[in-house]
DNA sequence: TGTTGACCTGTGAGCAGCTCACAGGTTTAC
DNA sequence: GTAAACCTGTGAGCTGCTCACAGGTCAACA
């Protein structure tokens, strides 16, 4: 199997599964008669288990150190479970601060909704968002 | 003020300011003595506006765009208006991508709560993410 | 046998939004 | 005069791809 079949077989782009060969995720052997590199079966395992971590939130550096053990013929298991406690707590940080930029967009728009568009002058350069920001932070101090 | 003074009279990061000004976003003058970047008030003005505009989850981009219709005297207002929209459904987007992933964290963990570590094998690398991504696409099919 | 054209390849560079590293200039204290 | 502290601008790096592109390969057809 070369990059296209590969990156087809499991919905991928081929640049996809090129980039995850540049950085050594993936370490198929060139075949001999034109260069071009050559993924066997335990390619497509290695592939298919990227996709898998990659849905669960582990990145890439995560993926790496769980093929090194593996590799070596240890358990990537306990690095597992600790690796996406880490990432979980993160995405759950980064879930949070989604949601209260969400919420501050939301009233931004409603509270603009009644303002009129203005001219910008030396110090104001859209009053929409500098007196937005006036407002959440008034409402802050409360 | 030079671009010390500028980051910490703002709260962020010198490294920041200057990438604003390198990307074009702050405009200061050069002192003529040393030719270091001075930035007087209107460049605090922008600045202030570029950190409010990104805690309303505008983009650089959309902050430039902002800059050139108010630099040319007209009301950016109604882009304004237009960019948040889009950057919300966006964010909404990535909101619920991210609680998806969450979910899918959160359920892994539980699942594996009640597994063993094993050693790889040649086609199982971790047997906790490949089981789970099993489970995942089961429960899907239902 | 030659040639056209489709397809395939690897690699360099680019994206956002910073952040870091670093060589070298400036300033202050002694 | 000089040493140390601090400041500067700029190049490069980060994540996880994605795109662009020059050039190699191969099947089909004349």
């Amino acid at each position: 199997m070369q990059v296209t079949e590969l990156a087809d077989t499991f919905g991928v782009k081929k640049d996809t599964v090129r980039y995850y060969t540049r950085i050594g995720l993936l370490r198929p052997s060139k075949s001999s008669n034109n260069g071009y590199k050559f993924y066997a079966t335990p390619e497509q395992t290695r592939l298919r288990f990227i996709l898998s971590a990659r849905d669960l939130g582990f990145s890439i550096e995560d993926i790496k150190q769980i093929f090194s053990e593996s590799d070596e013929g240890k358990t990537p298991c306990p690095t597992v479970r600790v690796l996406i406690e880490q990432r979980l707590q993160e995405t759950e940080q980064r879930f949070i601060e989604m949601a209260k930029l969400r919420d501050r967009m939301q009233s931004a728009i409603k509270a603009w909704d009644h303002m009129p568009d203005k001219a910008p002058c030396s110090n104001v350069i859209c009053h929409l968002i500098e007196d937005f920001e006036l407002v959440q932070s008034d409402t802050k101090k409360q």
